[in-house]
DNA sequence: TGTTAGCACTCGAACAATTCGAGTGCTAAA
DNA sequence: TTTAGCACTCGAATTGTTCGAGTGCTAACA
């Protein structure tokens, strides 16, 4: 459909407008040594161009830009090989080198060398511990009202939450009751030990335990609203970096769904086919990210996607070193993961 | 020193300034229905306000506006008094009103109250759990050399930590340990864990535990690094709010402070004396603080401050307000944090 | 002696006019 | 099909002007 021509001015156009986010004129691709003809063809194919929706003038007599059309066609078809330096491989590296002793650490630090590698705003979103297994319940008394209870998953991750114990119930009730629960429940993923409870162990409980069925519904309710899995940020302030944020009424709306997390949180969560995936401006539902790109790259064990890395920035990022960098630290995290979930 | 008048007008001044962010002129104020000499008089006695370096201009014919000695004689001596609106003290109310599960989501919801009812942004540090006692330890192990290490503490906060066991350990000397400490250190305050365990109960553990010393060590960095408490904020895109902060310049070195938290945490932690403290521009140590204000207030149970929160504004800041809010939060934070710690 | 009216002066904000340069589209010649 | 040339457009930057809100100072007044 494009000429050759066409595409590499369209690539041309866009690579130069990423780089200095000024419209781009005929005279100055002219002068490119890459390209060989004069200003005045350019301008023709560039009439072509905008006539096919790829880019777009800011005013009637300026340079263009390129329209979230034409980032589309350069994200699937033109980006630039890219190739990370010795020092930033090594950087992504030594990241994941230490001894791993807690996961929340090691998505920080994820999030927190993306931002650094790409100067944008960088989310990572720890693995949804839906799936893994309950290693042990424990349940510490406070006092004749409250208890703690804690769950242990295979992961080393644990959980807590304060419940009220119902009054019909005593100390020894209690430790039965757990003993139950981890001599039966142990090795059940934590998605499916709501039904368990209900179902397996409900008999034996309801023999053992006066009252099991009302303190179930406490467990129930703790077990139901698992503590939202984090999401972690890094570079928030990055954001204002952007020449196209340089106002501030543009990143109000920015800075107030990164505040919020929750919205972030889902487009994450929802992100769970393997690989890259860009969205460019529009193409993102949540209001307020029209002037950005949302990358995201998932990490994964096996061939099991657990959860997922991403870059936000402007539409006029810098697509294919993100892409580079989100890649290389989606692996090694993956590599990483392996290696800790093969030690438990 | 200064005259009833003086005083009267530079409150004036200031309360205007605060209201409009505009400097205040003669002729403004000249028109205030409490103040009845004409501009001319006010123009001489500004002149000497300015003299004692109460007030500033912008420009050589601008109004004026306060400097920071300013503010801190009007935070000191002259802020109007304020109250709270039903609605106001409603809304603080229903926060509190509500059976607190978790200290975390308390806290948090403090700072959104506060963000909420001031525009401003605010902070919360959740009571330190230094203080707290040990209710229970328990030790989950993962696999041959990994666990989990637990500390449940009076308050109900669990703490917990992935620990090497060293090989020489099997799982009856584990459970022996934890056994042993739950036995001789219950009811220890988590300050004191550290040398405790190296003196009353290293004599027993030696006799029982094969190679006692080696996972103490392990043990002990765990507990030595007791996780940061965690700093609450909200109302962070608050700051842009603020047309002293239109320009991004201005606010850039700010949200870094924000989004690094550590700084913030520590200003807030050193705050120990009972009540309201306010820093005014450079009374704040920290750089990229000098256009703001921080107005801290502590909340205690009983006689001693167990933590601080906080409101981050521009110096020009509406101190009244906040101050009036901030006391109100604190004090109906603290009632309900001394039930919490009475339930235990 | 303290207060005020009046006056000359200053400065920033807002607005209009002008210039400059980078860009365009179109036409005609190579 | 390509390109040189030309007329035209528009935004950004610069300059000048006006306007209003402010000042300090002086002289007159109670």
């Amino acid at each position: 459909m494009l000429t050759d021509r066409q595409l590499l001015i369209l690539q041309v156009i866009i690579d130069d407008f990423i780089r200095s986010g000024q419209p781009v004129g005929s005279r100055t691709l002219s002068k490119k040594h890459q390209i060989a003809f004069s200003s005045a063809t350019i301008r023709n194919e560039m009439a072509d161009l905008e006539e096919l929706g790829y880019i777009e003038k800011t005013h009637i007599s300026s340079g263009r830009v390129p329209s979230e059309k034409g980032y589309r066609y350069y994200v699937d078809h033109l980006l630039p090989p890219q190739r990370l330096t010795r020092a930033d491989i090594q950087k992504i590296r030594s990241v994941f080198a230490e001894r791993i002793y807690e996961l929340e650490k090691l998505m920080q630090k994820s999030a927190q060398i993306l931002s650094e590698l790409t100067n944008y705003t960088s989310i990572a979103l720890g693995p949804t511990f839906k799936e893994s297994k309950l290693k042990r319940m424990q349940i510490v008394p406070l006092n004749e009202q409250t208890a703690v209870a804690i769950v242990v998953t295979d992961t080393g991750h644990v959980e807590n939450r304060v419940v009220t114990i119902p009054s019909s119930m005593d100390a020894g009730d209690l430790e039965k009751m757990v003993n139950i629960f981890n001599e039966r429940l142990a090795g059940v993923p934590l998605m499916d030990l709501k039904e368990k409870m209900e179902t397996e162990v409900a008999d034996v409980m309801r023999r053992h335990i006066r009252n099991y069925d009302s303190v179930l519904n406490t467990l129930m309710e703790t077990l139901d609203a698992p503590e939202e899995e984090k999401v972690f940020f890094a570079g928030k302030a990055n954001m204002l970096n952007q020449p196209e944020f340089s106002d501030i009424q543009k990143v109000r709306p920015l800075l107030d769904i990164i505040e919020q997390e929750k919205d972030i949180y889902r487009l994450l969560r929802k992100q769970t086919q393997k690989g890259v995936r860009v969205s460019i401006g529009h193409e993102n539902e949540l209001r307020g990210m029209e002037n950005c790109s949302l990358i995201t790259a998932t990490y994964s064990v096996g061939d099991e996607p657990l959860g997922a890395i991403a870059i936000l920035g402007p539409t006029r990022m810098e697509y294919s070193r993100v892409i580079t960098v989100l890649n290389r630290v989606a692996s090694d995290l993956s590599a990483a993961l392996a290696k800790w979930y093969q030690s438990q």
